[in-house]
DNA sequence: TTATACTTACTAAAAGTTCAGTAAAGGCAA
DNA sequence: TTGCCTTTACTGAACTTTTAGTAAGTATAA
């Protein structure tokens, strides 16, 4: 791998952990093992490296999500959508995160490309709700609010983890459940959703 | 309004907006009409500050959440819950941000008292649902993914808007919908989980 | 010798934090 | 009522650390 790859890799780490703002070009080169002038070689600022991390993972994700969806029926589809976008964030680790961090600042360090690609992603969403609509087998009242219930959960319980865990040591009668992984996560989301939106 | 409480309200617009590594307690200061200093004659230090205003509205919610709680009934408990869960964000502009801020850094910024209030709230949730379940209405592979799907659904539908703005000028086919209030949203919501769980 | 991939050493600005001082208000003894 | 003391609620200025960013030099491979 070579020093921009294990930088970028390593920035989105931090990217994903602080958020843009909280993160240090310092501790990132510290961590590379190199020094912060030699981001500045590989990258024109703090803003390109984090846009070059953004975008390859955005990309990744329409390619993933273009590559997993079948032809045809809306039902079909949104199961696939789902679970591929839940397999996406298990291979991409720090890929919730970072979504997340974008979602809590209204995408204040995203690029213009950056929007259109999530644009892209939540498009193909948009389009099978409608589909399902049109083929008479979904229902609901407002589609919007059934995107934000697949995207949201998802990238919430990726994200959350160590969260759930402080919290949940407080919760009265805490039993320590193994963690489902992502993708059983998804399995049943696309389960509940479908009940949920069947005609 | 004293100052102190204006330094807290324009401090939680800040911390919504930026995050509590994106906030400069400069910033806060002019925008409230006092020095910096003044800041530190209140609060202790940045941290002190930011707890003091997310204590304040997670106690708010607590305490929301009990009174609209009904006695009986875990269907009727649980649409409480969302709705109320809405109404008190709706109420609270800042506070979905502020949350969605802590879930994306694993509650980097919280106390443990803040935690302890985040449980409860969530806690109260928990036993709806197991109630349900008990009660033979509900039904559900993972009552922690049913969880998440009503809070971080809630939490960022009202984080996202502007987001959301931003990304749908980018979708084909697009409409300017007029965005649904929180409490719209939160009326759907529980009708489409209820839907999803019903036994 | 020339481009690549850095390092060393630095700057300027911004951030959180501290501190000495002060104006105004309230209580209280003479 | 006057004069004194104390508390409250700040200001202005300085201090310290951290940060993004740069300029100039260097080792290495082709």
């Amino acid at each position: 791998m070579s020093k921009k790859e294990s930088l970028m890799r390593i920035a989105a780490r931090h990217f994903a952990k602080h958020g843009y703002e909280g993160v240090s070009l310092d501790a990132i080169a510290k961590e590379t093992g190199i020094t912060k002038a030699a981001i500045y070689y590989h990258f024109k600022d703090k803003a390109h490296l984090y846009e070059a991390v953004l975008l390859e993972r955005l990309e990744g994700l329409v390619e993933h999500i273009e590559q997993v969806l079948p032809d045809k029926g809306a039902k079909e589809r949104l199961e696939r959508y789902i679970e591929g976008f839940g397999s996406f964030l298990e291979q991409n680790p720090c890929f919730a995160a970072i979504l997340a961090h974008e979602f809590a600042d209204n995408g204040a360090h995203m690029s213009q490309e950056a929007i259109q690609l999530l644009s892209h992603t939540l498009g193909f969403l948009t389009s099978i709700l409608n589909e399902g609509i049109e083929e008479d087998v979904f229902e609901m009242e407002n589609p919007m609010v059934v995107q934000m219930m697949i995207v949201s959960t998802l990238v919430m319980h990726q994200t959350t983890s160590e969260l759930r865990h402080k919290v949940s040591s407080f919760i009265s009668g805490y039993k320590v459940l193994p963690e489902p992984s992502i993708e059983d996560v998804a399995k049943v989301l696309a389960k509940k959703i479908l009940k949920a939106i069947r005609k």
